[in-house]
DNA sequence: CGGTGGGCTTGATCCAGGTCAAGGCGACCA
DNA sequence: TGGTCGCCTTGACCTGGATCAAGCCCACCG
């Protein structure tokens, strides 16, 4: 399974810049890294920086954007809304990740929606000044495929994993795919990188049954909860055996 | 959900092209459209023309390709293993569809099957080559950029259908979303592109319960069967309906 | 420091759909 | 033209996980 539940670091990136840090948000997408130091200030002139509060939307279903967003700093969960009004959480992005290219590039009216689950600093690129950012740096493009690519895969793999899977498999791939907090003496420490709630939609299921998988690997000492958002890892041999049935 | 049942018509296109064909390849391919004739005639140098029988493979998962496979005829079924050896049904491809881009671009090995379920023709691109066409001919790189983004949208929407809409709402929106081949006055007639068993797994439920929901519609006069593989819809309000349920 | 609300857990129940097991029906082959 | 193999359908059964319904606990707020 996988699709990385939150693509990097972020709580070790603390040192506010007040300056508002659009450069600095260049510099850290990897969309952006290829080019030289003074391709990436110009393109820094062409991002507009944006705060959005905790519980605040950063942009809803059907909403007319046209702007390719970037998080700097904080979290922002992606969703989407069926026909008969269940949310299903689609991925969390962290610092470096990137959202809105499909509106962007097609025009089409986002079926998401982006609401920060935590206090973030992001920056925007508007259609017409990203468009000419690509013309002129073709790499961008390339750069920005190679990123859709890579989300198309796990997203791919998700989808398999969705009626492949049981849900007891999709939560110790989880486990295994989060960001490893601080590894006390052989042991694994994992952090939640969101509410179990929100967690449980990500991986296709309920609050409830998410409850009681977790519950039932602690039961059998594979791992142990160490209050409600981090995961101790014990038996990681037994985690990956898990995550890989069915 | 949707994720087009195939994405172009296919069947009309049987004027057999003795040559191979690449121009005519290049020439259909979305993805080159955007480019003047001549720099689409130079694109076909660097294609070269396979032929795949059906049941053959095109490749498989771990296969070390690095190409790019634009379909020109027939079609090809894209499938994952899982871990426990489950076949799951990722997408069919039918003329003008392209694949293999993430293992070109990634430098990955691909975690997909594909197999033609039809006597397929295809234009390959190699990597080197490949490389060199989107460096010289950057509007490439967007077109792909799109088609990649759009696929991507539909994985989300499918994925996100897995678990927010039950197997009769899953049915009823690929019946939707299948290619019509005939409306014989009033009524519609819809085609099923692939065997039960593959589209099945497509919407992620097994042939059984795919037959039994036919039957269900069926019996409900939504739909009539017409032969193995034709579908004729009767109440195309009641489908939409039940496709946009839950 | 006590109140309150939201998120988490746990228990009880129910059902959609997966699994197992037979047939039936083409389709292709000899 | 008959045989055989694989696909599809139908039936019977069973189970994973959703749903409904309380409590619980922690965080935040006055």
């Amino acid at each position: 399974m996988s699709a990385r539940a939150t693509e990097a670091a972020g709580s070790a990136r603390s040192g506010r810049d007040p300056a508002g840090g659009v450069e600095t948000c260049v510099a850290l997408v990897p969309v952006f890294s290829r080019l030289t130091a003074a391709q990436q200030a110009e393109v820094a002139t062409l991002a507009r920086p944006r705060r959005v509060a905790r519980g605040e939307y950063v942009f809803r279903s059907g909403e007319q954007i046209a702007s390719l967003y970037v998080v700097h700093e904080g979290r922002v969960r992606i969703s989407r809304l069926s026909p008969g009004g269940q949310q299903r959480v689609l991925r969390m992005l962290g610092p470096g990740d990137v959202v809105g290219e499909s509106a962007f590039l097609t025009g089409r009216l986002p079926e998401n929606d982006a609401v920060a689950v935590e206090d973030a600093r992001m920056c925007v690129f508007d259609h017409a000044r990203l468009d000419e950012l690509v013309r002129t740096y073709p790499d961008i493009a390339v750069a920005m495929l190679r990123a859709v690519s890579a989300r198309l895969v796990s997203t791919e793999r998700m989808l398999a994993a969705m009626t492949t899977a049981d849900v007891t498999a999709r939560v110790a791939a989880y486990l295994l795919d989060c960001e490893v907090t601080a590894g006390g003496q052989g042991r694994v420490r994992v952090r939640l990188p969101a509410a179990k709630k929100d967690i449980a939609s990500f991986l296709g299921t309920t609050p409830e049954t998410l409850s009681r998988k977790l519950a039932a690997l602690a039961r059998e000492d594979v791992i142990r909860m160490a209050g409600h958002s981090e995961v101790e890892i014990i038996d990681m041999a037994r985690l990956e055996e898990l995550s890989a049935a069915a």
